[in-house]
DNA sequence: TAGTGGTCTAGACCACGCA
DNA sequence: GCGTGGTCTAGACCACTAA
């Protein structure tokens, strides 16, 4: 066992103080990084973690109640703790935020334009925190709500992540086959949105004229262990929908 | 003393089940309500609180963890437990998501065009739930970001709330002013996000040909018992600018 | 009926802010 | 030094699920 927590000792003078449940917090995102808890499997009982690290179960709670916050595992009382899965139904809420200004969300349809792989842009270096002259892969892609072209977007993905990604079928739930098919989850999402005219390769792409207001998102996606494993840049139209925003 | 708690008896059959500490974390908000307890106050300590009520600190201190996840209240070790306050500081990480691309997050300068009270359209009665023929006060603005006007907004409020408000001095931090005057307290909002062409005014305001491309966000602030208090309607000029959404 | 997570309690000790 | 919230533990009981 690698694992350990250690809170007495030399090793905790004055700073760098981190309270037990933390420690066994990052413990357990270990476990999930490396692969030994993989989407959909369910944990051990709180009392067996605790007996196994050797806490009281109170603070292994705390520790799976914080992961639970973090969308990271599931709850469910009287069976078990799961690590979370991608499926359509978490991305849709937790990740998609364009919803019908009327009317049940629903998952879009997408169709692929382009994909390829190529020599990274000093941007995209930088956004993805890449070494210079690294592959990344990117995908052109148009998404349809309510069966109508509503996002142009293109996505750019470290090619050194998911080898032969550019040679696969690539389904709709992006972020499920991150997971499945390359041990990588996403865990949190940076977004940050303006208002512009559509560019005419978009406009193309969505049938409507340049220069038309377009909603465009630029994504951020941060993987577990806080690195960024994807890039994404959406045009959208808003005409019917809407980016729904929640503060609290 | 109208507050009470009870979790057993016959008022508990099956069904309406609900944990103690959210009974107490009820009775809590009730006291933030009917201001018993006001914004910037020290509530008692938790044992105080536990004793008071009859319950043991730890619920007590579930009850106030959950109000502060909330951002209803500030808890500060070795100080206590106040009420939050809408401070800038808190309207601007809160409430106030656009940020300059680069540098600091900065409190936008307002510039009050109009301000009049006339009967709520039925647009505005449904959004802000109000009966037939209920007063409303309108507020119309522009805001200036970095020194030039970026935003021209409408905000609607029902009269019957804000006696007076349409008379008075406005002041930039409008959330502070519900609280601090009127005792109501803005407890979170739901936004909806659009990208359309600059209607002809707000582009006038804004010194931008008509129809350039904006982000329009449309709010509802939501009061701490569940009722809307205030709708926004802003159009934004996104150059320089960006609407920041973390997804978790 | 057995096992899981959810709630509630009680008490000890720690870190922090302040007088 | 004192009082606050923060952490940690231990144990009891409840609600839910599945066999």
């Amino acid at each position: 066992m690698t694992d350990h927590v250690d809170n007495d000792g030399a090793a905790s003078p004055k700073l760098g103080f981190r309270p037990l449940y933390q420690q066994v917090r990052d413990m357990f995102v270990r476990r999930l990084v490396d692969g030994r808890w993989t989407p959909g499997q369910a944990l051990p009982s709180e009392m067996e973690l605790a007996a196994e690290i050797g806490v009281s179960q109170g603070t292994v709670r705390k520790a799976l109640d914080a992961l639970a916050a973090e969308n990271l595992v599931v709850r469910r009382q009287g069976r078990g703790t799961f690590v979370a899965e991608h499926d359509e139904a978490r991305i849709l809420f937790q990740f998609f935020k364009l919803a019908p200004d009327d009317g049940e969300r629903a998952f879009p349809e997408s169709r692929v334009i382009h994909i390829a792989r190529g020599a990274a842009t000093p941007e995209e270096g930088a956004r993805l925190a890449l070494k210079r002259r690294a592959q990344v892969i990117r995908i052109d892609r148009v998404r349809l709500l309510g069966g109508r072209p509503a996002i142009s977007e293109r996505v750019t993905l470290p090619a050194a992540l998911f080898p032969g990604l550019d040679a696969r079928e690539v389904p709709n739930n992006l972020y499920g086959l991150y997971a499945a098919g390359y041990g990588v989850t996403v865990a949190n999402a940076r977004e940050r949105l303006k208002a512009v005219g559509l560019p005419p390769e978009q406009a193309a792409h969505l049938d409507v004229a340049p220069g038309a207001p377009a909603l465009l998102i630029d994504r951020l996606a941060i993987a577990l262990d806080g690195s960024p494993v994807e890039w994404r840049v959406s045009y959208c139209l808003t005409d019917g929908f809407h980016y729904a925003s929640d503060l609290r």
